[in-house]
RNA sequence: GACUCCGUAGCUCAGCCGGAUAGAGCGACGGUUUCCUAAACCGUAGGCCGCGUGUUCGAAUCACGCCGGGGUCACCA
């Protein structure tokens, strides 16, 4: 049930009406009418701005739009006041019944309440994290982790069909020196000395990859170059590492749909299908490119490459796919990779990068483009950094000094709810701050906290009134007497909730999982801010002694808040809890 | 130099698919207790929404141009 969708539907049949009657011109498009909470709930319980929007197609004044939609409106019994004011705005006051209504419907449908099907069951594939395998995940790929799997949940909600995918880089030079790394501990778990020259992997992480590598090879690598070795010890320090992000993720409650990986795409003709493809389409050429303006680069000559023509598709310059050594670039695997996605058919592709990539986006973008022929949308996100605080200083992660924070390291100190929601707290193009102190504060500085503190007020509540006989089941609450919910303090909650199924409509079509997380925050503020009117008028506690329907209503309202912050929170991949002691 | 993100209250940030008198938290000041507990609530003070031009009935929101800050910038991934 969305009400603000319903009430948007009896405007636009409405106008349909007028239309008929010969007070509109008919063929009007409607799109551009929109129903919302006022700003100002003076104003009303809703808003239109339909005269105003129409005036000019329908070469009307808008008041006079205004008042005739108004006047049909208010037939509907679900109208109980059609105010035109300002420009053309048209106030609605809904009667009581229809906030009342809400809360069943919370209580009916449950965590189901909200759920939309805008996805109409389209697929939509969600590619993040993607770090490299040549380590534990530190706190940087922390939020794109949790931005990504939030995002995914909330499509998911949203009547999407979706993928979580990790793309394993697994193909390039960097895998080399894991293996160069690995070979290192491997010498050292045999007795000898490690050389861990410049420019390898010195975590502590590697040396079970040592031991690792020495019970599987013994002694036998040790006299050997690398032209020998190199090869297995990359698959098995990589596959190793893998298991190793894997257990990472799982601790923060992230489990992908799909591994991919990079190095499977070279010698299948993956690569090459991808890039005939859009040799095919003339989008392939050998050239040379300008160095850049403004930067000088000291060892800068003009190179002959394989180009791809990006500026086709909307790039600023077309961008190299091999090298001048005749090997793939980065680019080409991973166009090949996305060309992939394309033929599994999705309908749309996310990918969540961090902001360090914000020079990929256009050429990633023009790739898709050209190998869907535009019909497959890419929307990337761009993940900025987080900053990290401890006791209110800056905290420099630094791999030499040892104040490496890997992701372990902040489950463990934060845990893996709190630290899911405050990385989702903050839009995901700018930057954010995360203090270990404050986000473990029990405070309303803490917005986790604030939320789960709702729940746990709602949740003492319901435990209370079962040890008082009354029956707390969502069926029994749904039939209790809900009329009773008449008190303006309690309307305002019920309209708080009524605006979730909208919240969900917006956060999906942006891909913008921390709306969710702000709106727990002012439907928990409505909660407290009931809770505590309560303390002056009793009437307003949820618990009324002595009085079973009265109860029943009004611990139905607590518990339809409590299904929504139980939903909201479930998407964001936090748990609920019930009680805070 | 190019691309990109950001610029909103003293601080940290929402709002930005155009809508009415621009919101929240922190900090400051004053007040209220206990159904989960003052771990919360209520109120007061605090704003050229970086600057300018344009589009529009209407701009914090859209377009363009500046200014300031972050990030990125051929054969790294």
């Amino acid at each position: 049930m969305n009400l603000f969708a319903e009430i948007r539907s009896l405007v636009t049949d409405s106008l349909t009406a007028l239309a008929a009657e010969g007070v509109l011109p008919t063929g009007l498009d409607f799109a551009q009418v929109a129903v919302e909470p006022p700003r100002d709930p003076a104003h009303g319980d809703m808003a239109t701005n339909a005269a105003m929007v129409l005036a000019k197609p329908a070469a009307l004044q808008p008041r006079a739009i205004a008042e005739a939609l108004a006047a049909k409106l208010m037939l509907d019994p679900r109208v109980t006041g059609a105010e035109v004011a300002g420009p053309g705005f048209l106030n609605l006051r809904l009667a009581a019944n229809v906030w009342q209504g809400v809360v069943k419907a919370a209580l009916t449908e449950g965590l189901a309440f909200g759920k939309s099907s805008a996805g109409a069951g389209r697929r939509v594939n969600v590619e993040f994290v993607s770090a490299n395998p040549t380590g534990p995940m530190h706190v940087g790929h922390v939020r794109g982790a949790v931005v990504g799997d939030a995002l995914a949940r909330l499509l998911a909600f949203s009547g999407w069909d979706v993928t979580r995918e990790y793309y394993i880089n697994d193909g390039g030079a960097q895998v080399d020196v894991l293996a160069r790394s690995a070979y290192e501990r491997y010498r050292e778990a045999n007795g000898l000395e490690p050389e861990i020259r410049e420019g390898l992997y010195p975590g502590d992480y590697l040396i079970p990859v040592g031991e690792a590598l020495k019970a599987k090879f013994g002694t036998s690598l040790l006299d050997k170059g690398e032209e020998i070795w190199l090869a297995d010890i990359r698959e098995i320090a990589s596959d190793m590492m893998m298991e190793e992000i894997r257990g990472d993720l799982a601790a923060l409650g992230v489990k992908m749909d799909v591994y991919s990986s990079e190095k499977a795409l070279y010698g299948t003709g993956q690569i090459e299908a991808a890039i005939k493809a859009l040799r095919d389409m003339g989008l392939i050429y050998e050239g040379t490119l300008e160095p850049p303006k403004g930067k000088t680069l000291e060892d800068w000559e003009p190179r002959v490459q394989t180009l791809f023509r990006s500026t086709a598709h909307g790039d600023d310059v077309d961008r190299p796919v091999m090298k001048s050594d005749g090997s793939w670039t980065y680019f080409a695997p991973d166009i090949a990779y996305h060309y992939n996605k394309v033929q599994r058919g999705f309908d749309e592709l996310i990918d969540i990068f961090g902001a360090d990539h914000g020079g990929y986006v256009k050429r990633m973008k023009a790739a898709v483009s050209a190998l869907s022929n535009g019909k497959v949308p890419l929307d990337i996100k761009l993940v900025q950094l987080v900053k990290l605080y401890k006791n209110g200083e800056p905290f420099k992660m630094s791999k030499r000094a040892g104040t490496f924070v890997t992701l372990r390291d902040v489950v463990e100190q934060a845990g893996a709810d709190v630290t899911r929601f405050m990385m989702l707290t903050r839009k995901n193009d700018v930057t954010l701050d995360f203090d270990f102190a404050k986000v473990l504060e029990q405070s309303k500085d803490n917005p986790v906290f604030y939320v789960q503190y709702a729940n746990a007020r709602i949740n003492s509540v319901l435990r209370k009134s079962r040890e008082a006989g009354i029956d707390c089941s969502d069926a029994a609450l749904a039939n209790a007497d809900l009329a009773i919910l008449g008190h303006p303090a309690e309307i305002a909650m019920a309209q708080k909730l009524a605006e979730w199924p909208r919240l969900i409509e917006i956060a999906a079509k942006g891909n913008e999982p921390h709306r969710i997380a702000f709106y727990l925050y002012e439907l928990a503020s409505e909660f407290h801010s009931l809770w505590n009117k309560g303390n002056d008028d009793h009437s307003l506690r949820f618990i009324q002694e002595g009085n079973a329907a009265t109860s029943s209503a009004k611990i139905a309202l607590a518990r339809a808040t409590g299904v929504v912050i139980s939903a909201g929170l479930g998407i964001l991949g936090v748990t609920p809890v019930e009680e805070m002691r």
